[in-house]
RNA sequence: GUGGUCAUAGCUCAAUAGGUAGAGCACCAGGUUGUGAUCCUGGCGGUUGGGGGUUCAAGUCCCCUUGGCCACCCCA
């Protein structure tokens, strides 16, 4: 048994799975880039207060935040999410041209307990708008999130929207369903009427067989829509309709954070036997940045989680970790300098290559080449070195050649454009 | 945070009613005195997650602890 584990949550990613992360943001930022979007790259850690904006009614921010007071005695916390820094950052820095649009990728931080799917530290990648109003702004990030979807190959995802009305509209909603959840007293769960004192909207997310006929009963949050509100979501709905972007209308969504107003959706897996099937979601902001001390600037934006979409890709049998491909591996009897000068000669010239080492033998060599991946064994022994020559031996069918030492290079580049 | 379940070699798993810990894969070496992916032989590898207890004897029973997974909660 190692002395050290990782922590709870906490994990490697190993290859050549990490080599699937890389390529996952990389296809993520193709996608969203040829849209517009530039990266930000906020900081781990911020004051605790970017946070707790998030909303007091969110177990993500009043009991899974990694804070901590540091050594200059400032009260800070490890982000849990990243819409609420790049509100901070567009609030310090003011963008002069509206609107802002900007993607990010990387790590954030919650305490909670440890489920397949659900990490103490766990990736997002995510964009964010800020400065338009637009319906038809909600819609592109909606369908730059199902392209993305798309891209990695994922067939059997959903999306869900809903909207939560303009903020008076969501006021008199919210009471409406304190009076119902209210009326129904003692039968609600005693989690939910916790959740009910803090945020009665959170009730109708509950799994809790007793509360479903309270739920099933409840108000209906399109009959508070204003005209304002109604009319956004209509044009939303026919935006997307009109890019023929599959969605249902969830009367019951309502979104874990609390800054959450008027469009919100959420993309689900297909596949997930676990309650952890969402994949990613997002939705209007508009108070965010004025509550981080900006002007009011509306917002919208998504995040995805990495974990639980590369596991939904597993389980669609898409976008698969690939194993390393080089194109030499370079197999050295000699003693190694060889090897080195051959090695060095190949990768200037833009081929990957990898060696040998410790003067094993030929037979030990040819193994580590052929798990290389490398698509050729270059191979120099005493005879080779005594004539000039080389030999180039294709791994996957074909025969071996000998040939001057001095055309490898072009050997090499022209079976590599073969493949 | 609450409840449940599991934990044996690097990996996937065995081990009858408590009785000396095994296999496959992987890895290393040889069979093949310059050549891999197949095949054969051999080798390396475990204080059975950790600690304590019951017993002549514990991987197997009991307690504690750590971690994974599942449900709730929450969310990505």
């Amino acid at each position: 048994m190692p002395s050290f584990q990782t922590s709870p949550g906490m994990r490697d990613i190993l290859p050549p799975e990490s080599g699937r992360w890389r390529r996952f943001t990389a296809v993520f930022a193709d996608v969203v880039e040829a849209a517009g979007y530039q990266q930000v790259i906020p900081p781990l850690l911020e004051d605790l207060g970017v946070f707790t904006r998030i909303g007091d009614a969110t177990d993500v921010v009043t009991k899974e935040m990694y804070d901590f007071v540091d050594k200059g005695d400032r009260r800070v916390a490890l982000r849990p999410e990243q819409t609420a820094s790049v509100c901070r950052a567009f609030a310090q820095h003011r963008p002069p041209v509206l609107p802002w649009k900007v993607f990010y990728s990387g790590p954030n931080f919650r305490y909670e307990k440890p489920q397949r799917g659900r990490y103490r530290q766990f990736d997002q990648v995510g964009i964010e708008v800020l400065g338009v109003d637009d319906p038809m702004l909600d819609v592109e990030v909606i369908a730059l999130g199902w392209e993305f979807y798309r891209a990695l190959g994922l067939q059997q995802v959903t999306l869900i929207v809903n909207s939560l009305g303009e903020p008076g509209d969501r006021s008199r909603y919210v009471e409406a369903l304190r009076t119902h959840f209210e009326a129904a007293g003692e039968q609600l769960t005693e989690q939910s009427r916790v959740t009910l004192a803090k945020n009665p909207l959170r009730v109708l997310d509950s799994k809790r067989d007793p509360d479903q006929p309270f739920i099933a009963t409840a108000p209906q949050i399109a009959d508070f829509y204003g005209d304002d509100a109604a009319e956004h979501f209509a044009a939303v709905q026919a935006g997307l309709q009109s890019l023929g972007i599959p969605f249902t209308v969830e009367p019951k969504l309502v979104r874990g954070l609390d800054y959450y107003r008027s469009t919100i959706f959420e993309f689900q897996g297909g596949t997930f036997e676990s309650a952890q099937n969402g994949l990613g979601g997002g939705g209007r902001y508009d108070g965010l940045v004025e509550a981080l001390g900006g002007p009011a600037t509306p917002g919208i934006g998504f995040a995805l989680g990495v974990d639980r979409t590369l596991i939904a890709c597993d389980d669609e049998g898409c976008f698969a970790a690939e194993p390393l491909q080089l194109d030499a591996f370079v197999v050295d009897v000699v003693g190694g300098l060889e090897a080195a000068a051959i090695t060095a000669e190949l990768r200037a010239a833009g081929l990957s290559a990898d060696r040998g080492y410790d003067n094993r033998s030929m037979k030990a060599q040819m193994k580590l080449a052929n798990r290389s991946g490398a698509a050729c064994a270059v191979i120099i022994g005493e005879q080779e070195v005594a004539d000039g020559s080389i030999i180039v031996k294709p791994m996957r069918g074909g025969d071996q050649v000998t040939i001057p030492r001095s055309g490898l290079i072009a050997q090499l580049s022209e079976t590599r454009t073969h493949d």
